[in-house]
DNA sequence: ATTAAAACAGACCGATCGGTCGGTTATCAG
DNA sequence: CTGATAACCGACCGATCGGTCTGTTTTAAT
């Protein structure tokens, strides 16, 4: 609160609150006078920072991924060596939707727009292949390291260990009792690494 | 056209329609009086055949998860062994998504409306812990007939097994341009399948 | 041909949608 | 203290939402 002027607040409580309402209802089923009422501010107040909703939803997606990419990143510098560094991503993975909780019905949401808005698809794609290329480099330098079996194609492991957690992840979701997920996840990025040795 | 009287043609057009639209936009998106402009029915008809726009989306729900039953139980049926029965499965239910187009964006427009609407959510339930059993008792025979490793967690490696086809049916969805993902689902099956060994 | 019911047509309803706009208040440099 | 502008308020707009209702046409049994 020390250096944050009431606009700054302002604009503040309507993303957190936008957040919380697109992640529990959607982005469709969620309406700007919703927003507005659950953030404690008027409609004008709303316009004046962000010219629409889709902005707004644009905005979201930004600071969304820039979170990821700070967890991921930080996962990855404090491992020891390759192997150890894909599974504390796949653990920092799971832990940005435990942390801000709401977390993977949020990147559902995402997801769902970009394949209707091209706007949206746009400015998801470019990151999405950015992670992937990552995670394929990374896959690399575990094979130069002979950490990895020579014969693994970097990128098709790489897509493949984003299917995994992804897949997890909506399952989890969608039946959090049914399992101990993080639990699962973990086993399941063991098997897939020992089957990359 | 054989034996289809006027009322259950009706009715189909404004299935299909609805189901072009929902996979299409979402669900909320998509209007009442859009899918009546689209399937020309006007919205007496609509609302003679289905009670509400929700239990139009259960009808839908219902009749896409006992076309994907049909095509696993054939799937499944036709294998030689259970490696390939497996095999067949996840190809299987990769077809459902091609021959039907639109297969997966409607397949996440009904899990993100299961995870809101508790109504949809039980009886989306149910089919998946009885595919998951499913799975889980297929890889069991497999250990009992020796083709897989006895140390296997069925039930672990049944929401593994679906974890990475709903991942890379995901991403091939949001990125259909960056990869051959056919190609890349079958070898990521054929990896687990080896793991397994 | 008659008739009752099934199937359909479309005007209409209140509520809500995303967004606008003229007016008001808070902030801060001079 | 003054003035300018940033920040905010909320009534209002046309369009659309899911759903209802009255009335007409089709269908099929008699």
């Amino acid at each position: 609160m020390v250096t944050s002027s009431r606009s700054e607040e302002t604009r503040s409580t309507i993303l957190h609150t936008a957040l919380e309402l697109f992640s529990k209802n959607g982005y469709d089923a969620t309406g700007v006078a919703e927003i507005c009422k659950k953030a404690k501010v008027s409609k004008g107040a709303f316009y004046y920072h962000f010219p629409s909703k889709q902005d707004l939803f644009l905005a979201l997606m930004a600071g969304w991924l820039g979170d990821l990419d700070a967890n991921l990143q930080a996962a990855s510098a404090a491992a020891q060596d390759i192997p150890q560094a894909i599974e504390n991503m796949a653990d920092a993975a799971g832990g940005v939707f435990e942390v801000l909780q709401d977390g993977f019905p949020i990147l559902l949401e995402f997801w769902t727009q970009a394949n209707r808005q091209p706007e949206i698809w746009l400015k998801a794609v470019e990151p999405y292949r950015k992670y992937l290329a990552f995670f394929a480099d990374v896959i690399q330098l575990g094979m130069d390291q002979e950490a990895f079996r020579d014969d693994l194609d970097p990128e098709l492991t790489a897509r493949f260990l984003t299917a995994i957690v992804m897949g997890l992840l909506m399952q989890a979701t969608f039946d959090p009792e049914g399992a101990d997920w993080q639990a699962v996840t973990r086993s399941g990025i063991k098997i897939l690494l020992r089957s990359m040795r």
